[in-house]
DNA sequence: AATCACGTCAACCGCGGCCTA
DNA sequence: CTAGGCCGCGGTTGACGTGAT
């Protein structure tokens, strides 16, 4: 790709331990000016230090909301499960805790959790699904599950057109999610485009050859150009539906892949709001 | 008291994705 | 379409603290 350089090899840059004085050199900066860009911010905060370095100190130590001290119980289990499920992606983790940076979660992961897992006698969860023949049939039930969910979310966008006052029909236009969406079935498509389901579509391409499996996909989205105005009379029935179908994928993820839910390995919790409460669950906001 | 071993965590490094000209 | 630049992420390093010998 030809990349330049870091601007950290330019001399006289210095590194290491912040001092005091470089600290409120940026903070003045940024909430007076805001970051802007990294690269400029030095040179106009005053700063002889990249860009780099200072978006680092501001994001994992500067930042106001930053919340410091030790890691309670709870945000121990969110660490560990979501680190069974997405594996080392911190980022993603360091989302779903507020205040805690993806830089100070990937420490305690590597010297606290990993530590303590191992004591006792649990093996490191893998991160994403484990590879094999396995993943092959997973790969078909996850497609299945995306396309139940194309299906759903159809209807569920006919539903809420035909009862909603003024609505445009906008979402049909679009093959995948709407933003700020966060009906039941969003929330397949949102696995389906979060790094669980480009994890297993990453193993079963490396494992095993599928048949493709997305024979009826001319067939929904047909559906969806078209319009079922039958399903769509009853607006209250798709959104059961849906639920039930995202009940029954729950059970399969869970079952089968031994994901979301505690089942005494970790500890007695579960990573998933229950139905009622799914549209105000934050998770949800992970799977953009 | 000195030294060593180990743990912790802030900071660095390099890669890859995204955006733009 | 492509090359270049920026940003964010994950892995790694190294300085510092603390407990054991």
């Amino acid at each position: 790709m030809g990349r330049a350089p870091c601007c950290d090899r330019k001399q006289g840059l210095k590194k290491g331990p912040w001092t005091p004085e470089e600290d409120k050199l940026l903070v003045d900066y940024i909430e007076t000016n805001g970051h802007g860009s990294w690269r400029l911010l030095p040179k106009l905060a005053g700063l002889n230090r990249c860009g780099k370095s200072c978006r680092l100190r501001w994001t994992n130590y500067l930042r106001p909301d930053i919340k410091r001290g030790p890691f309670t119980p709870e945000e121990q289990k969110s660490i560990i499960q979501l680190h069974a499920i997405v594996g080392n992606k911190w980022s993603m983790i360091a989302a779903q805790l507020p205040g805690r940076t993806d830089n100070e979660i990937k420490n305690y992961w590597n010297t606290h959790l990993k530590k303590q897992l191992r004591k006792m006698g649990l093996a490191e969860p893998p991160p994403g699904p484990a590879a094999g023949s396995p993943a092959a049939r997973h790969m078909a039930q996850w497609e299945t599950a995306r396309l139940e969910a194309e299906a759903r979310l159809s209807l569920l966008a006919a539903a809420s057109s035909s009862s909603g006052a003024g609505a445009t029909t906008s979402a049909s236009s679009s093959s995948t999610v709407g933003a700020g969406s966060d009906k039941p079935a969003d929330i397949y498509l949102r696995l389906w485009s979060s790094d669980i389901g480009d994890s297993f579509r990453k193993v079963a391409k490396a494992g095993s050859s599928l048949p493709p499996a997305n024979k009826d996909t001319a067939v929904i989205k047909q559906e969806r150009r078209s319009g079922d105005d039958s399903s769509a009379a009853s607006s209250e029935m798709a959104v059961a539906l849906a639920l039930e179908e995202y009940q029954m994928f729950l059970d399969l993820a869970g079952e089968e892949l031994g994901l979301f839910q505690g089942n005494g390995r970790y500890g007695d919790f579960s990573l998933f709001q229950p139905l009622d409460v799914l549209a105000e669950a934050p998770l949800a906001t992970a799977f953009k």
